[in-house]
DNA sequence: GATGATTACGGACGCCGTAAGCATA
DNA sequence: TATGCTTACGGCGTCCGTAATCATC
């Protein structure tokens, strides 16, 4: 009746790794035990939610593994919420920032470095919905995140519960190769206009297309190139050279068209526990 | 270790009635029980979570009930959610709606007649957020919620991974009574400029002042009046007279003032598992 | 036949009720 | 003193490992 929440961490995670044997492995217990977790949910669900050889979720357990995690992850931040309280005057500072907020977070606990002691501090540079993650299980202590939104609005990040505890907006821009022919055009843009364009999918500097595509409310954006890294640096030298557009905050955008006002947003979140002695205020 | 999820209920059932013995009453264990759980849950956590005689939450309770809930709701959407993929066609149709979607839910439900067999139909109207929480937890099983927000944004739901299977936007007014200066003005006007205005609080209804301000970017927003009934009528009448204003879809408002264009939406929004018979779809 | 999931079984632990103890209004 | 939470203890159910069985590549 009850179901331990075990039993769904070794549920998502035999899914993941589609082997009951290998989950065993990570999870620290034996084959056998990892079985009867899974049989013991099945059980209590009166369902089976994995197919054997090849392991496979069936049409139940993909329901259950979408809420499955979100649980074991709102578990992971209750507790550490809890134990955080507990826990006197910081000794450290981790801090977790996306590229594009990697310049506020700089600020911010350079700004804190007057009032703080000198803990032991760690800037760590990542995506947007890990940082998010790390913050909310404590394994950061803040986070700056940052994305598109519609002005007013929170990002839309995992359902951690955390609180968002100070936020900046700026105006967008789409970053285009100099001398494009809309380049400084007096109005702003519409994205709507721009969908049949080369656009660059850097999912880990900005928001991905898909995500776009809701805001502008518009199908179409299909990526002409996609870009892994980490930096802003390189996705604005790839539209340097006429690879793609990028939506990016006006304030890094040197050659490029302002974003017709007041749809869309640049926002940047401060993520932390309520009594963080950072500040994104510039 | 792994912390029976029971225990957590029994946590905020305690915390909530804010006695042991109440808590064990109404979740059927004896008081010695409910006194095991919270002593488990607090061994666990390593402190304590609730102050005795009077019972009432530490600061570490507060943190954790405020993730309880969550959890527990989300628990019961996942279940939900996965006996609902064992269950055949359906044999009923429990429909919730909000005052303000009752009509798109009877418009929905007399389309959906036509390819439907003549099944149990019952129309519920309650507060969004109860709608959105019966729909997950498998009790109803389709609601047509509304409220306010930014073009294109879902609205603010609990988050139950329940899936918005379909969404109409339309513009807002604000109702005014007949005869007021403002009546039919030619430019929409900004809810920034109404801040100090007489508000009539009504969340059965609209969304609440807060959540307005929270969209409006701008304090203020005091209710001059509060109504608590879960009908769009009185509302309009208290307004009519004068009592105060509120922010609703133009469609509903007589006399009024459209609202500056882009910037707020009244949405209404279909949520039900996927494959539902209904569309809001006009 | 080897790899890998299931079933059988036993020890240990954990849940929960009864009943006695204890603290606070 | 009475109400109400806690602790002591015992039965029963559950968890998990070992080992044997079964199924699939």
């Amino acid at each position: 009746m009850g179901v331990d929440p075990r039993f769904m961490r070794t549920f998502v995670t035999v899914a993941r790794l589609e082997s009951f044997s290998a989950a065993a492995r990570e999870l620290g217990y034996t084959q056998s035990g990892v079985s009867q977790h899974v049989a013991a949910l099945e059980a209590d669900l009166g369902m089976t939610l994995l197919r054997r050889r090849p392991v496979a979720p069936t049409e139940a357990g993909a329901r259950l593994l979408e809420h499955a995690s979100a649980i074991l992850l709102r578990l992971d931040a209750a507790r550490a919420e809890v134990v955080r309280t507990a826990s006197g005057p910081p000794g450290r500072a981790h801090v977790g920032a996306t590229p594009l907020s990697a310049g506020a977070a700089a600020r911010a606990l350079a700004a804190a470095r007057r009032t703080l002691p000198a803990v032991e501090t760690i800037v760590r540079v990542g995506e947007r919905d890990a940082i998010a993650v790390a913050v909310a299980t404590g394994e950061l202590d803040a986070g700056i995140v940052d994305g598109i939104a519609a002005p007013g609005d929170p990002l839309r990040l995992p359902d951690t519960g955390l609180p968002v505890a100070e936020f900046v907006e700026e105006p967008l821009a789409i970053a285009l190769p100099p001398g494009h022919p809309l380049v400084k055009r007096r109005s702003g843009l519409r994205l709507e206009d721009l969908v049949d364009a080369r656009w660059i999918e850097a999912p880990g500097v900005t928001t991905s297309l898909a995500t776009l595509a809701m805001h502008a409310r518009a199908e179409g954006f299909r990526p002409a190139l996609r870009y892994d890294g980490l930096d802003v640096g390189g996705l604005l030298a790839l539209v340097e050279v006429g690879e793609g557009l990028a939506l990016l905050p006006a304030r890094v955008v040197e050659h490029g068209v302002a974003l017709a006002s007041p749809a869309l947003v640049h926002r940047t979140e401060l993520l932390a526990p309520e009594g963080t002695a950072l500040r994104l205020a510039d």
